[in-house]
DNA sequence: GGTTAGTAGCTTCTCTTTGG
DNA sequence: CCAAAGAGAAGCTACTAACC
């Protein structure tokens, strides 16, 4: 081995390699290999014949063998194809790298995500949990002394509680042990998903449960319910001339986080009752926001207010319960069902609102 | 169909370089 | 100094195309 060196440090130094046949591994000089690269360059494949001419006509070539010289093209060509998928595989991997790189940055962002909504999630819970205590204490101490509007804060969970349970207390007890249809109503458009659909369960043994649930859920999710939660106003109203008439409604909605306004626009509405008790209902909403008189800003929207009355809870196809929110909608109480006359005979009556859980 | 030359792909062997 | 890795020359096999 240590002859092989020997002889390929000679040949390094521009001599040329004579000794071929004294050992099986040669190196060729730097002037034989730059020779051979300039055929390369302008014919990877030279023919046998060309191969030969390369060799007569480079005396530096003319002690390698036609095979040796054939094997280095065939070599070099196998190093090209070599390099080329090397360079190619260096872009595929960079690019890949930077496509990693952006989905690690999303997924952090993401998990920081996810940490947060955790963090105000068991903020939430907590507050939830040290209200309803509060309430309970409160209720037994001083329940004579505090004001139930007081209590019965939205923007606070354990007023959102008592809300709910007197919701439900006052559902159930109008609708517990009274089975009838699902019953549309007058002038409404079928289907669950209809505001101001009208109806209740047939089967009346499940009720409470369900009602339980979807109170639950909606403590659960109060989010996505104060999402759909929206303050609406009649600005003004006149006659329409044919018993009916026309109401211009400021409608505002709420950041389901924050609960500031996000968003209002105005309706014109035009209301009117049938002879045969049918309700009509035309709305034509007007631009976009900011449309109509000078925006006022609107009363603060306090769901405490409705009464437990407003309520009617009905169990969802596919899962899920609808919750219709009392609004102030008269109709003649002989053209609901009777266990709903409780509900309509209140001054606060039927259906504006409604959201899923 | 058999022979020959050439090629691609893979492997082996040897030397050189590099890092500890 | 030495082991490991890299680079290059050569060997081997399978396949194809041209030729007789």
């Amino acid at each position: 081995m240590a002859m092989v060196a020997q002889l390929h440090r000679e040949s390094s130094s521009g001599s040329i390699n004579k000794h071929l046949d004294s050992g099986k591994y040669v190196r060729y000089t730097a002037e034989q290999v730059e020779a051979l690269e300039r055929v390369y360059s302008e014919c990877p494949k030279p023919s046998s014949l060309r191969r030969q001419q390369l060799i007569r006509g480079c005396p530096i070539l003319s002690n390698i063998e036609p095979k040796q010289i054939k094997v280095w093209f065939q070599n070099r060509r196998c190093r090209e194809k070599q390099r080329k998928e090397s360079v190619r595989l260096h872009s595929v991997n960079k690019k890949f790298s930077a496509m990693n790189k952006l989905l690690m940055e999303e997924n952090d962002r993401l998990q920081k995500q996810v940490s947060q909504l955790v963090c105000e999630n068991g903020y939430m819970r907590h507050q939830l949990q040290s209200a309803s205590a509060t309430t309970t204490d409160a209720s037994c101490e001083s329940a004579a002394t505090t004001p139930r509007h007081v209590l019965k804060d939205t923007n606070n969970p354990a007023g959102l509680l008592l809300i709910a349970e007197e919701t439900l207390a006052d559902f159930l007890s109008k609708a517990t042990g009274t089975a009838v249809d699902w019953v549309q109503m007058p002038g409404m458009k079928p289907g669950p998903d209809s505001v101001g659909i009208f109806a209740i369960s047939k089967s009346c043994g499940g009720v409470a449960a369900r009602a339980c649930g979807l109170i639950a859920e909606i403590l659960k999710d109060r989010s996505s319910w104060f999402r759909d939660c929206r303050s609406v106003e009649v600005f003004t109203m006149f006659p329409a001339g044919n018993g009916g008439t026309i109401e211009l409604v400021y409608t505002q909605t709420y950041a389901p986080t924050t609960l500031a306004p996000a968003r209002d626009f105005w309706t014109l509405r035009y209301t009117t009752t049938l002879e045969n008790g049918s309700l009509v209902i035309c709305e034509r909403s007007l631009s976009g926001t900011g449309a109509g008189p000078s925006t006022v800003a609107a009363p603060q929207f306090l769901r405490a207010e409705m009464l437990p009355s407003g309520y009617l809870i009905r169990p969802c196809e596919g899962g899920g319960s609808i919750i219709h929110i009392v609004d102030h909608l008269n109709l003649k109480a002989s053209s609901v069902p009777e266990v709903l006359r409780p509900l309509y005979e209140s001054p606060n009556i039927l259906a504006q609102k409604m959201t899923i859980a």
